[in-house]
RNA sequence: GGGUGAAUGCCAGAGCGGCCAAUUGGGACGGGCUGUAAACCCGUUGGCGUUAGCCUACGUUGGUUCGAAUCCAACUUCGCCCA
């Protein structure tokens, strides 16, 4: 991440819940009167699992609507669960996760929040967005307390009859264990928490966390007395119904150390025709009339629009600099252009002694991380899926050499949007 | 605590002494068609090796057998039922 762009202070005067509603960010809400009570400046929360080093394009959702929330006027609380992350959300998964150490946390809690300082402004303003960590009230709270502030409040009845809990008892799954049952109390209490501390009243998450939302809304009315609100986002799905955040090297992360720019900008440009319009409204803060006009056709028409998807999530990630750099190099990628040497793909230098014939082109498919195996390899060039520049491969023993480098570089491609520059030097 | 069932490749899930690196489906990857779409068709999907072949794998550890993912024992974990 490095943006150097200050995030624009837009300042909306519509309401959030329009904007959202227009944006098709909404996905319910436990009050019918939510747009009138967003009609006021108010302190709204949502948490984030530090579960990594870096968020995926998952949480993109949540983020962009603690942004918009920002925009329209109220006061965002970014909640960084290093508390919660050692416990593991139960909420759609059918087993366990895996536990993180307390070190692991508190170092993803630092990269998350960071992340999202790129599209929400972090500042003392009546809108600046606080960071907040729940370990800091919950890793001090003796059990005794705990029992006896939320646990005498909690149903138990009530917890069972939650989806996320029911899944887990019922069928052929891993059951559940207590300290995962016990994640709904901890989420349900940060808000109670937020409540009292920062007078924050509305909780925004995913449509997964519904369940965990309602439990939130009911223990800050028992222990404070409190009205408390929740807005939940649709879950985001693609139109032909994958799993959405992969791509062809598995999740696409924010940090363009896991994910390059490169990809990142790819992964954007290449989304099926009947998701444009869709992400961009979820993923840019493009103007809902543009996005209208931009996505008002079909076929081929539709490229440009996912190139100003691309260009415009990548520009809020990894800044401007970096979307355009990223552009310049996808166009020239894939326009059959000699010249490659933009800075966006994915690129390794290989030494003159590494160049004498000792590798062969499955060693340099294994360089560029595209295989994991000679093997693998060779299954690949077999396939027909690798080319040098731009010229088929089809021996899988032939061996790379000065004679290949041409204009101080080597570019590998695998399939037909994978590709790897090899500066030799 | 008692009883009972299960543990297989990325996932789901067959196999129940040799023909098993293991059926099939999904996913993923590659090719074709295209628009750097979708759908569809074809191929690949443990590692090393040019081939032959070798190695590691069916929860863990031992055992029976010429030979085990398949049989036995113990252990671990989980499900279900009864207390």
């Amino acid at each position: 991440m490095n943006n150097d762009t200050p995030i624009e202070t837009v300042s909306e005067t519509r309401n959030l819940f329009d904007v959202i509603k227009e944006r098709g960010l909404y996905a319910q809400t436990t009050d019918e009167n939510i747009r009138e009570i967003l009609s006021k400046p108010v302190t709204a929360y949502c948490g984030f699992d530090p579960t990594a080093d870096s968020l995926h394009i998952g949480s993109m959702v949540p983020i962009m609507g603690l942004a918009h929330m920002q925009r329209c006027g109220h006061r965002p609380l970014v909640l960084v669960g290093g508390a919660t992350g050692l416990v593991g959300d139960p909420s759609g998964k059918t087993e366990a996760r895996q536990m993180l150490t307390i070190d692991d946390v508190n170092h993803n809690v630092q990269c998350i929040a960071k992340q999202i300082g790129r599209v929400v402004r972090f500042d003392d303003s009546p809108t600046g967005a606080k960071l907040v960590n729940n370990a800091d009230w919950i890793k001090d709270l003796t059990w005794i307390e705990l029992l006896r502030e939320v646990g005498s409040r909690v149903s138990v009845n009530r917890m069972l009859s939650m989806e996320s809990v029911k899944g887990r008892m019922s069928g052929d799954g891993d059951g559940i264990s207590y300290l995962e049952f016990s994640y709904m109390i901890m989420q349900a209490y940060d808000f109670a928490y937020l409540n009292e501390t920062e007078g924050c009243t509305v909780q925004m998450g995913g449509q997964d966390q519904w369940g965990n939302i309602v439990m939130g809304i009911e223990l800050g009315r028992k222990m404070n007395d409190a009205s408390l609100f929740g807005l939940t986002f649709p879950l985001i799905t693609k139109a032909d119904g994958g799993k959405f955040g992969k791509s062809e090297a598995g999740n696409v992360w924010l940090d363009e150390k896991r994910t390059s720019v490169f990809d990142f900008y790819q992964f954007w440009r290449n989304v099926a025709d009947a998701d444009v319009k869709r992400f961009m409204s979820f993923f840019t803060f493009v103007d809902m009339k543009e996005v209208n006009a931009l996505t008002d056709c079909e076929g081929v028409k539709l490229n440009p629009a996912k190139e100003r998807l691309a260009f415009e999530v990548t520009k809020l990630i990894h800044g401007e600099d970096a979307a355009n750099t990223a552009a310049e190099s996808a166009k020239k990628a894939f326009s059959g252009a000699v010249d490659v040497t933009g800075d966006a793909i994915p690129s390794s230098e290989l030494s003159n002694d590494e160049l004498d014939g000792s590798l062969d082109v499955r060693d340099l498919l294994c360089k560029a991380g595209f295989t994991k195996s000679k093997g693998e390899a060779k299954k690949l060039i077999m396939n027909g899926g690798v080319r040098l520049h731009d010229e088929k491969v089809s021996d899988f023993l032939m061996k790379v050499t000065n004679e290949h480098v041409k204009d101080g570089y080597i570019l590998l491609r695998a399939g037909k949007k994978r590709m790897h520059r090899f500066d030799s030097k």
